[in-house]
DNA sequence: TAAAAGTCATCAATAAAAGTGATAGCTGAA
DNA sequence: TTCAGCTATCACTTTTATTGATGACTTTTA
């Protein structure tokens, strides 16, 4: 059984005979009296009852045409909106964002997209930024939030914006190698504010006591201010939460990280994620200059 | 787009593989290449991304994987029903019966064939014998209930019952010409057991004084109640009804009419069909012997 | 790092099917 | 009885699907 059988079919049977409906298909007879002939034979069932003056449906034959109405129906919704998805973003878009994006940058710029294209389904996923780069790489992700530059040669990468990290800690922090005292708390080890952190208090000689690996935000800012250690962060995720904990910038050159949208040079641009990035785009012109 | 190719479409897409979906389809490699090129190309738009170590879907790709699923599940149902429906009674039975055998000899058949065959969905229409006689030469109807015999030579005739016919009236009728001052209570013309009580009347010379014509035996009997004239009817609708009326039977040979099931000789017997007319023998042994 | 194994694309040749046009036979209406 | 309208059949043509061999590229393995 094909397509291009139900559709001879279901003419057939609304059209009660076999010369019409070869006409309104532009079709010779004799071919559409084989197609239902072949049709009949492979369901192993008569369609039609043939009584001189056209045709008739049989119970068998009333039985498909359900079918086949429901099939051609759904045959064509699908062609339509596969074809128009290419100019038109519509179906699933899968983006990736860090913990701290996710929270802080994306509801905007979501809220704003979703509006405006609401047949898209967005699927956002939050890994750390090795994670999320290597999914970009392997097309799990069609585009992904990363924290620090990414000069892959197959990766296209799109700056958004500057975020600045601040050591978040119960209570001040005389210096930097306070910190050879006491825990840290941190993400796992994909994390690239992590990674700057480790980076920088390596350079100084500092060796916190031990490290802490967490999964959420929350956790970790949960577990500062019941003062089991100190985490490096985002300052505009700890200033929105709580005033309570003390923020300590990092120094130069480690304060300021650059979060880029990374999509793969050579992966097809759905119609959904083409007007994502020119969303993306438009929003920085509106904010930065 | 046609049904092999959302198949090979949804083994790729499954397998993530070409060459793996060609062997698992016994197809050569090259073959299922080009299909999925030549979908690409009807669509116009991308489907796989190909990336050295097989291939994955792109947004466009799954929204149509959506769609070949349930396009491949309802093909997949629909064979299978229409095949079945050859030899298991399912899908649509249309069966015709007088107004008096609907009412009153069908619902113990209908129980017992609904509940022993769920899956039909039986369709009962009523109207006057001639107009039955008609919808079955015409294969609107795969069989019907008639009354008295009918000996075409298209139609097979199974005969169910005699019924016995009698004269309903408000008060005791003294002789049959009584009725020559009487109004004449009666379904539209092509009911058999007015046709049966008018030949009667003609060959004895008795002429009603006008004859009215009604849709349902409750409007009749409710006339009749009301004194407007004489019905005539199956004897067992009108026990079953009141017990006020007066009854007269019939003079033979007019007063036993049968009822028999016809059904086009050279129609197509459903399964459905085949089942109903071996209950109605079947029951017809247990009833008569 | 070179060889091997695995992957998809291309293409000419072949096999299978869909479609055509002419004709025959049947049915119901004038 | 003829006639118009319908379906079935069949040899033939055209289109499409499938194959098998080959090349280019990538990842894995030794």
């Amino acid at each position: 059984m094909d397509i291009k059988d139900l559709l001879v079919f279901t003419t057939v049977a609304e059209e009660k005979n076999i010369s019409k409906a070869a006409k309104s298909l532009s079709y010779v007879q004799s071919n559409v009296t084989m197609r239902i002939q072949q049709l009949e034979a492979e369901l192993g069932t008569q369609l039609f009852e043939r009584s001189g003056k056209g045709v008739t449906l049989t119970s068998s034959g009333e039985l498909l045409h359900r079918y086949a109405e429901q099939i051609l129906r759904l045959t064509n919704e699908a062609t339509i909106t596969v074809q128009s998805s290419a100019h038109t973003p519509i179906g699933p878009l899968k983006i990736g964002a860090t913990e701290s994006t996710a929270a802080l940058r994306l509801p905007p710029l979501l809220s704003t997209y979703c509006t405006a294209y609401p047949d898209v389904d967005f699927i956002l996923e939050t890994h750390t930024t090795d994670v999320l780069i290597h999914l970009v790489l392997t097309r799990k992700l069609e585009g992904a939030f990363v924290a620090g530059s990414c000069e892959h040669p197959d990766l296209n990468s799109l700056f958004t914006q500057d975020e600045e990290l601040v050591l978040v800690s119960r209570h001040p922090l005389p210096s930097l190698y306070s910190l050879n005292d006491m825990n840290l708390l941190a993400f796992s080890s994909g994390c690239a504010y992590r990674h700057t952190l480790e980076m920088l208090l390596t350079k100084e000689g500092v060796f916190p006591k031990r490290i802490l690996e967490f999964g959420t935000i929350e956790a970790i800012i949960g577990c500062v201010k019941a003062g089991m250690g100190v985490a490096v962060m985002m300052k505009s995720i700890v200033s929105h939460h709580d005033h309570s904990l003390t923020l300590t910038p990092l120094p130069q050159p480690y304060r300021k990280v650059p979060t880029f949208f990374i999509t793969r040079k050579d992966a097809f641009v759905s119609a959904a994620l083409r007007e994502f990035s020119s969303l993306l785009t438009e929003q920085l012109c509106i904010t930065k200059p």
